[in-house]
Order: C-alpha cells, then sequence, then structure tokens
RNA sequence: GCGCCUGUAGCUCAGAUGGAUAGAGCAACGGACUUCUAAUCCGUAGGUCAGGGGUUCGAAUCCCUUCAGGCGUGCCA
C-alpha cells in the first residue's frame, strides 16, 4: 500500500511537471510515512517542502499541484488533503483494504516472507561460551537474540548458518583441566590447595566424581600435565553435553559446532601468521609478534604469538573470521557480550587485512542482564561459582517467557529480568498477552465450527465487504505493517523490532474482541470477522516463530 | 586520560533513514464479567526527551559541549 502511494505520488509529480506547473523537473525521492494521528489520514508525504527550495515555489502551492495531477485508477484513494505547513495526507477507501486481508489467507505462514537477502549464504555465529562452566543468563540473552536474528534473516531470504565457537584449547581449557584433577585429588583425600583463579563452581566437583567412578584413581599415576590434560578433554566434553542440552531446552540449535582447537590442527592459525608475515601485516618486536590493527583503524597494534611463543586468542581468530568467508559466506554477524566490544576494531582489522570488505562483517553487542527476584537483585558472581544458570531460569520461568523478555529490549540496552515477574500470568507478563491472542482465535475457531459449523472460509468480496468497523479496518492496516517490520527488523538487525509489533497487534486484536463479537446470528458477518481474525493468527504465529516462542491454542 | 554504550512519564522501555499535538506497558485512580477464555477491555492522570549551544522551513533524532551511569582500554578470554 505505501509503495502504491509512493508510485502515485511520483506519477502526480512528473504529470504536474508535464502540465507545466513546476519550472524544475529536479525532483527528490519521494518519502511515504504513517502519520500518527488518525485525523492526518492513512499515509502522508512531505514532498512538497522538500520540493520548495528547489522549486523555488511556496510548499502549500506545490502541494496543490501535485494533487491536482493525481490520478487514482484502481480508486484506492477516499480523499487526500493538504495539511500543515504542506503536507499531503492521503485517505485510504475501506474497500482498498481487503485484498491485502486476502493476500494474508493466500501466503499462509509465508506471509511477511521476503527474498531481500537473495539467498546469500550468511552466517550468524552466538552464545559461544567457553565450555567451562554451565550457560548462565547472560548467555541465554545472546542466544534469544542471536536465534531470533538467524530466524529473520533465514525468513528474509538469507541463507543463514547458526554457528557455535568452541573455544576448545588455550589457557582456560587448561584452567579447567586443573581444576578438576585438583578435586580429583581432593577426593582420594589428598590436601590440595585450590587457588583462586581456577573455577570454584560445584559442577567442577560433580565431574571430577564422574571421572573416580569411571577411571578410578588411574590419573593419580599419570604425570601430572597429561592428567591436567585428560581431565581438560573429559570436563569439557561434559560441559559441551550440558551446554548442548541446555540450548535444546531453550529451543535453540546451531548448524555447526566449530572447534578452535581444529583451526590449530588444520594449521590454519599458521597458515594465516605466515601468510601475514610475508606481507609484513605481522612483525616483531620486543620477542612477540604484533599485528598491525592500527593500519585498519584499531588505537594501536595487537599481539598475535605472545614472547613465550604461544598464540593468543586473537590469532585464532584471526584464522577463524578468514575461515568463515571462505567457506562462502557473504556477510558474518557475531553476537556478543558488551564486554568484548573493545575487541571489534581488531577483528574487523583481521577481516579487511584477510581481503574482505569492512561491512560483510558485523557485530551484535548484547548488554548484560540483571537478574532480580522481586525487584531485588540476586547476587551473581561467576568468581565464586554463585550464578544462576540459564537451565535455572528455563526451569522457573519456562522458555516462552525467558526469550520473550529477553526481546522486549534493544539488545544495547541492559535488561532487568525478574524471575518473579517472568513466571507470573498476568498482565504485566507480555508474552502471555500476546499468547493469548493466538489462544482467544484458536477458541473462536473450535466454537465456530461446534456451534456454527463454519470451517474453512473462502473470500468472497461480498462477505468481507461487511468488514466496516474501524477496528476492523485498523487491524487489517496493522497487518499490512508486519511485512515492513520482518524487513527493516532484518535490515537492523533488530529482533525487537518484532516483539514491539507483536504487542501492538495484540492490543487492537483484544479491543477489537472486547468491543465486537465474532461469532453472531449473522452468519455472513461472522464468516467475515472469522476471515479477518484468522489472519490475525496467521501473524500472530509467524512473529511468535520469528522470537522462537510458541503460540498456544489453548491457555 | 582516551574510546564505546546509555540518559525519554513515578518504574521498565519503544520511537531506522530529521516531520505535524513525543508513544506503550507496569504502578496510581475510576469503571466493564448471566457474554466467542477477565491471562482481557474502557476511561482519568502523568513530560523542560539529562543541561546548554548550533545546523534548518522543522530536532528526542544530526553536530559541538557539559553533567550522570555502565563497559572497555592485557603478550587474558
Amino acid at each position: 500500500m505505501k509503495n502504491k502511494i509512493q508510485n502515485l505520488t511520483q506519477r502526480a509529480t512528473e504529470n504536474a511537471y508535464k502540465n507545466g506547473l513546476f519550472p524544475f523537473s529536479d525532483f527528490p525521492e519521494i518519502e511515504v510515512e504513517e502519520p500518527k494521528n488518525n485525523a492526518q489520514g492513512d499515509y502522508s508525504t512531505n514532498i512538497a517542502m522538500k520540493m520548495a527550495k528547489i522549486q523555488k515555489m511556496a510548499p502549500h502551492k506545490i502541494a496543490e499541484a501535485i494533487v491536482s495531477a493525481i490520478e487514482d485508477p484502481e480508486k484506492i484513494l477516499e480523499k487526500c488533503e493538504i495539511a500543515g505547513p504542506g503536507f499531503i495526507n492521503f485517505f485510504i477507501r475501506n474497500e482498498s483494504w481487503y485484498p491485502f486481508l486476502k493476500n494474508i489467507h493466500e501466503k499462509g505462514k509465508a506471509y511477511g516472507s521476503s527474498n531481500i537477502g537473495l539467498c546469500k549464504k550468511l552466517q550468524v555465529e552466538f552464545v559461544s561460551a567457553n565450555p567451562t562452566g554451565p550457560l548462565h543468563v547472560g548467555h541465554g540473552r545472546g542466544a534469544a537474540v542471536g536465534d531470533s536474528v538467524a530466524n529473520i534473516l533465514s525468513f528474509c531470504g538469507y541463507d543463514v548458518q547458526r554457528e557455535y565457537y568452541i573455544n576448545d584449547s588455550g589457557r582456560q581449557i587448561r584452567t579447567l583441566g586443573l581444576s578438576v584433577f585438583l578435586r580429583y585429588q581432593e577426593l582420594f583425600g589428598e590436601p590440595v590447595a585450590f587457588p583462586e583463579d581456577c573455577y570454584q563452581g560445584d559442577y567442577i566437583r560433580d565431574i571430577a566424581i564422574a571421572l573416580q567412578k569411571n577411571h578410578g584413581r588411574e590419573l593419580l599415576f599419570q604425570k601430572k600435565e597429561e592428567a591436567i590434560d585428560r581431565c581438560a578433554k573429559y570436563a569439557a566434553e561434559i560441559i559441551l553435553d550440558g551446554i548442548k542440552t541446555d540450548l535444546i531446552d531453550f529451543h535453540v540449535t546451531f548448524d555447526k559446532w566449530y572447534s578452535e582447537q581444529s583451526l590449530f590442527d588444520s594449521k590454519k592459525v599458521e597458515t594465516i601468521i605466515r601468510e601475514f608475515k610475508d606481507k609484513k601485516i605481522i612483525y616483531e618486536k620486543d620477542g612477540a609478534n604484533w599485528f598491525k590493527t592500527s593500519d585498519y583503524g584499531d588505537e594501536k597494534d595487537r599481539v598475535v604469538i605472545r614472547e613465550n611463543g604461544l598464540t593468543t586468542y586473537f590469532a585464532a581468530d584471526i584464522a577463524y573470521h578468514k575461515d568463515k568467508f571462505l567457506r562462502g559466506f557473504n556477510r558474518v554477524i557475531d553476537v556478543w557480550g558488551a564486554d568484548h566490544h573493545g575487541y571489534i576494531p581488531r577483528i574487523a582489522a583481521s577481516v579487511e587485512a584477510s581481503g574482505y570488505k569492512k561491512d560483510q562483517f558485523h557485530v551484535i553487542l548484547v548488554q548484560l542482564v540483571n537478574l532480580l527476584r522481586g525487584g531485588e537483585p540476586v547476587a551473581m558472581s561467576t568468581r565464586s561459582g554463585e550464578f544462576v544458570t540459564l537451565k535455572e531460569v528455563v526451569d522457573e520461568v519456562g522458555s516462552d517467557a525467558a526469550r520473550f523478555i529477553f526481546l522486549t529490549r534493544h539488545y544495547e540496552s541492559p535488561l532487568d529480568f525478574d524471575l518473579e515477574l517472568a513466571a507470573k500470568k498476568t498482565n504485566e507478563n507480555p508474552v502471555y498477552y500476546v499468547q493469548y491472542v493466538h489462544a482467544r482465535i484458536s477458541s473462536i475457531g473450535r466454537k465456530a465450527a461446534e456451534e456454527k459449523k463454519i470451517n474453512v472460509m473462502d473470500w468472497d468480496e461480498n462477505v468481507i465487504h461487511l468488514l466496516q468497523e474501524p477496528e476492523e479496518i485498523q487491524l487489517i492496516q496493522q497487518m499490512v505493517k508486519y511485512p515492513e517490520t520482518v524487513n527493516s527488523s532484518a535490515e537492523t538487525l533488530e529482533p525487537h523490532r518484532i516483539t514491539f509489533y507483536l504487542m501492538n497487534l495484540a492490543s487492537s486484536f483484544h479491543a477489537y474482541y472486547n468491543k465486537h463479537k465474532v461469532l453472531s446470528e449473522n452468519k455472513d458477518l461472522t464468516e467475515a470477522r472469522l476471515y479477518l481474525i484468522v489472519a490475525v493468527k496467521i501473524v500472530i504465529q509467524s512473529g511468535l516463530a520469528l522470537l522462537g516462542v510458541s503460540a498456544p491454542d489453548k491457555m
């Protein structure tokens, strides 16, 4: 509809010029927007104001010229008004909306989808938590955001792959091994000093116990480093399995689990470092090897090989990101915790140095989650091992509520997550507000089939014509905005736009529901209204699916 | 110190590409269930868009500056 208005204005402007109403043929791009105020029409354009300077005419005069030249062969317009400083306001005839309603039924589940992605291969990498402990709430937010972004992009025609990068090498893995080994030794009554920088959580003890069960005391007789290494592998596997289970319970799945260690095993890290050395992008100083990230906009150069000969995490990341592009992804999106933002320039630098464009790489920074219970902060400290895990949250409030709440904020604003509120089944909790729409419509559908013997509604121009209530037209208008909302959500990588859209649509539906009865003695009207609300159901279901939230038929 | 993010109603937050009288939800107050599910609806009230300057027909939005909070600024990840 917006496009139609835009085209119509475009033609009118050109016609006006042909008719000699404008001195110059230089026309700015036509912007059409939806005024908040109903009195200002369904759509409006500011074109007259934008043209004022070029044409050296008063905006009002320009608007008059354009309006006089409007052709409306499809008869979509009710009327056209010039208002304020020179806005042209368009009022749409009710009948013009009906084809859009029909379109929703015809497209069904595909309504709102598009091909703006042109089947381009795109990767979303998210969560990627170290396999050194269970996922916590912050990871949950990242998981919800990443998964939803992937859903949305896929819906918009991208060929999306979801990937989890496993940091299964390096120091933190050794620390994990050491932590487990020490706890293991403890089990045999050996007095051990447990360092502060080891992992403190109880899950480490559980792993040590499992290890004892399966392997008895054999690790005690191994060389210490070998034992630690075995502990590390053993623990990482158990923890990673736990992470996978937690994610499945949170309805998040991945297409690929990519091992950091494999980058070393396949010599990819070695290769890229040699390559960059040859290109003089990596140089030696103070016994270490430095990447000239400052040539690509970073504030200083970064170490890739330490003085002790070990590579840094960054070295693996250079190889990893290059590998992403080598695997054929045109666009790569990383979802990180906001505390890693200082890392962006150096990865962007590595992408550029590898021969790709900066804008092919994008980072979504997800802010922290403050966990509350009844308004009181819940103590969280990774250090002491006292943190609330994602699993605990999902067990307590459910996956739907958790995911929805994670997506009710722009990911760049910090989020207060109140466990008590999330578990509440009242209108303080927006998940149920939206899901309730779906349940209500399903319920009406069941009732219609039982009592009115009405099942499938076919498009019937004459029946649909009975939809004349302002609330009904408004519902259609809002549903027409769904595809635009999905697109803008994909372009900006902001899933919360879908969340807010759904809350708005839900609000309109609930208001309609309370004001007008769908099922009545008037069979035609009943059919028309069923046709309308089933469309609402389709859109709600679609939007919730993009968020990874279920759409229940009963509540 | 430097860099990034944030600052909008009592609280939690939306307001992409500058547009008309800045919007929701919660909390507060007043109403609506012999009714397709009250997990709902209707109404009232609530604002110096952190402060100040600038850009222009027009700024919550862009620029400069001040203030407040968070994060980053490792040969850690």
